[in-house]
DNA sequence: CTAGGGTTAG
């Protein structure tokens, strides 16, 4: 017995155990001082503990001296103290209690925490064969590490099992989505516990199963089983994933008898529960009933005022809240990235990195896409690198977004090298590649990457779509739409509000109709979004009376759907109709929004209701709290300008307490030409230039007050600068419809698969008229 | 006082 205990690490460690045991300064000298006391305490409680045991010398006395050393070695992984480990685990084989349950289970930890896995299995394979603890805690260690077909190989071997074994197994399985293994594990496995078909409910859960965790939910109630907090927590974010409300609302009975009512994590679940029904005052009722909140609460509360609309309340909570974590930054970083805010998202991004916090995956995902939106290619490439550094280039999320990010920036090439370098591509990464081709008008590398998708979804035609609306080719996207029709494919929302932005820009009503009825088929046009979308296209398309039909008929609107209208009916010169409208909304206490006082900076300017307007203008900062933007101030100056107060324009722009955009020197300049002043007007003219070389809308309206009051010598001057730098007026298009195909021309464009026809037959023809 | 299941983000 004495012997076989020799052998166990006898010759590799036997001499360094004993030497760090016994106490010699040597090995502790490189110790940090702090490290180095702790560890002397450890020996100096462990050698009160080796007097003890001295005095009492029966086997009984044994026993509670190798619990108080297997105590001392779990007290060292606790803190992972490895050395003292080490030493106490010396010390057990020369006094012979390292076959001890006791000592070696704690031996087993301690190396597992102190990062030693060889030392650790050296351990198992000399004591642990027998002992079921052992085996489950090896198989779970094995898996963790990586090396999950090891720990199959000894689940099978393993003498007996019990119910942990077994849900260590249906948890690993359901971890790497082998969901029918995981099943068949389960069925397996002779007796069941809460904590096994939890683990089960949400194993359905992770693989996006959820309605099948519901149902194992409810078989383990029929079974007579009880579920408990994280059963709880559990089977709230089933019900939220797959919306299943209704069989919420009786969980949240459940959890009301329960004992588990003010549990802390069943009550951060409920939060996101209510929030995700769309209730938020229960949410916050959740929130203000609960006792104790940690940082899941706050973070769930921060979800819960960006879901609100209250950005500046988040961002207080934010700043704020007593701890934060990856998720509380992730959070704020997605939503900073989609409510408009990008920019925010990119300086959160920096530093969360600045103050340490570890970037996750979402972070890298959300961070990408605001690069994206804000066309930042060298942010999202400084991104990039970190991803590479980090080794999260293989993950589907954060290649698809990259390669949207490099498309949206123009960088078709970079793109198609993730995408081409990607082991495991999924439908999104190929959407991502197909929709960037499409954005950046590469429509054969579209055309010939969508043949070879092994799958094709709703998603990814509405990326071909958008990106085709994106360009302007509105004709094209409908044909697509068309096409997609043909392939069987329902269009969903997102494919309806693309195909009808088409539709708004093209002169024929009767495609946006067509569309308005399938709508309607599909049982779906009073969806906020979607009749948002068909209010705008019957606007856009000069059919007011039909969009305000629809807007009316919207049983729920939000703040989209009021701008868009009052946008409507400014843009169809009903001026004082859009101003009655806002003044309705603002009635029914609906906070207005920046976009929406563009619009009715837009009405007002239009139909010259300058004191209206300057009385708009100032309520924004005053009543509602928001500070006028770049477009805000263009408004007004064009407000100012149309009506000929031009001299009032100047100074409005020169008082600005933020930099004129090119845009608000080109209303005023706009207005010199209407009100004839070209002293004003060139001035306008010129600081326009200054700010916009690149684009010709500046020369063109120079030239045009120059060409006003005949000052034609000035007017070449300004033709020949803009020969000079290679610039053209943008063109005008028309365009035809032939039964259900729209075409689309520029002066002398190639697009059309016809073109070199058409333009002979063209030329025929006027050689014709004019001879 | 030893093992198995979890909440917030994408």
């Amino acid at each position: 017995m004495r012997a076989r205990k020799r052998t166990s690490l006898g010759h590799i460690y036997h001499s360094t155990l004993i030497n760090s045991l016994s106490f010699h300064p040597k090995p502790l000298r490189s110790l940090s001082f702090s490290t180095s006391t702790a560890v002397t305490a450890i020996f100096k409680s462990f050698k009160r503990k080796l007097a003890a045991g001295r005095r009492a010398s029966t086997p009984r006395s044994l026993k509670s001296y190798a619990e108080t050393c297997a105590s001392l070695i779990r007290r060292c992984s606790c803190s992972h103290r490895f050395l003292a480990g080490l030493g106490l685990h010396g010390h057990a084989l020369k006094c012979g209690i390292s076959s001890d349950r006791s000592v070696f289970t704690k031996l087993l930890v301690m190396y597992s925490e102190c990062g030693r896995p060889a030392d650790r299995d050296r351990v198992f394979a000399e004591f642990g064969g027998y002992d079921i603890f052992s085996w489950n805690f090896t198989i779970t260690d094995f898996s963790r590490r990586g090396y999950f077909d090891v720990a199959c190989k000894l689940f099978e071997e393993m003498p007996m099992r019990n119910v942990v074994s077994w849900t260590i197994m249906v948890d690993e399985l359901m971890k790497r989505g082998r969901v029918l293994d995981a099943i068949r594990i389960f069925e397996r496995c002779p007796s069941h516990t809460v904590v096994s078909y939890t683990a089960m409910i949400n194993g359905f859960a992770r693989n996006g199963m959820n309605l099948d965790g519901l149902a194992l939910f409810r078989e383990m109630l029929r079974n007579g089983f009880m579920p408990n907090e994280i059963t709880f927590t559990c089977v709230i974010r089933a019900c939220i994933c797959s919306g299943a409300f209704y069989l919420a609302n009786s969980v949240v009975g459940m959890i009301a008898k329960s004992m588990f009512f003010h549990n802390l994590s069943v009550n951060n679940s409920l939060i996101t529960l209510y929030l995700r029904m769309g209730d938020v005052d229960s949410a916050k009722g959740v929130f203000n009933s609960m006792v104790d909140r940690d940082v899941v609460t706050w973070t769930a509360m921060l979800d819960v005022c960006f879901e609100m609309g209250d950005v500046m309340d988040a961002r207080r909570l934010f700043d704020e809240m007593p701890e934060k974590n990856e998720v509380t930054w992730s959070m704020m970083i997605a939503r900073y990235s989609h409510c408009g805010e990008p920019w925010e998202s990119l300086v959160l991004f920096s530093l969360m990195h600045l103050y340490g916090y570890r970037r996750n995956l979402s972070s890298f995902a959300s961070v990408i896409s605001a690069s994206a939106s804000l066309n930042n290619l060298l942010f999202g490439s400084s991104v990039h690198s970190h991803v590479m550094e980090v080794g999260f280039e293989d993950d589907v999320f954060i290649s698809s977004s990259l390669i949207d990010m490099y498309s949206k920036c123009g960088r078709s090439d970079e793109a198609r090298q993730i995408f081409d370098s990607l082991g495991v591509k999924n439908i999104i990464c190929w959407n991502a590649m197909v929709g960037g081709y499409c954005y950046n008008g590469k429509y054969r590398e579209a055309r010939n990457l969508f043949k070879k998708m092994p799958e094709r979804k709703a998603a990814t035609w509405n990326a071909v779509i958008s990106g085709y609306v994106q360009n302007e080719r509105y004709g094209d996207a409908v044909e697509i739409f068309n096409e997609m029709c043909n392939s069987g494919l329902v269009p969903n929302k997102m494919t309806f509000s693309s195909v009808l932005l088409a539709c708004a820009n093209l002169p024929s009503l009767d495609k946006g109709k067509n569309l308005h009825a399938k709508t309607f088929k599909l049982g779906i046009e009073n969806e906020t979004f979607l009749a948002t979308a068909l209010t705008d296209m019957y606007a856009k398309s000069g059919d007011i009376e039909s969009s305000k039909i629809v807007f009316s008929m919207m049983p729920v609107k939000n703040e989209v759907s009021w701008t868009t209208m009052i946008q409507g009916l400014a843009d169809s010169g009903l001026a004082e109709e859009a101003l009655a409208l806002f003044d309705d909304m603002l009635k029914m206490n609906i906070c207005p929004t920046e976009q929406m006082f563009l619009s009715i900076l837009f009405a007002c300017a239009h139909c010259c209701l300058v004191d209206k307007g300057i009385n708009y203008f100032e309520s924004m900062e005053k009543t509602y709290g928001i500070t006028p933007k770049e477009r805000h101030y263009t408004c007004m100056v064009d407000l100012l300008s149309r009506a000929g107060h031009l001299r009032e324009a100047e100074d409005f722009i020169l008082k600005m307490p933020i930099k004129p955009e090119a845009n608000t020197w080109a209303a005023l300049l706009s207005g010199c030409i209407t009100h004839v002043n070209d002293e004003i007007g060139e001035r306008a003219a010129k600081m326009l230039i200054g700010l916009e070389k690149e684009r010709a809308a500046g020369y063109v309206l120079l030239s045009n007050i120059y060409a006003s009051v005949g000052k034609w010598k000035d007017v070449a001057e300004v033709r020949a600068l803009m020969r000079e730098t290679g610039l053209k007026k943008g063109g005008g298009c028309s365009w035809i419809q032939i039964r259900d195909r729209f075409h689309t021309f520029y002066s002398w464009d190639s697009y059309h698969p016809n073109s070199l026809k058409i333009y002979e037959v063209l030329e025929l023809l006027m050689s014709e008229v004019v001879p």
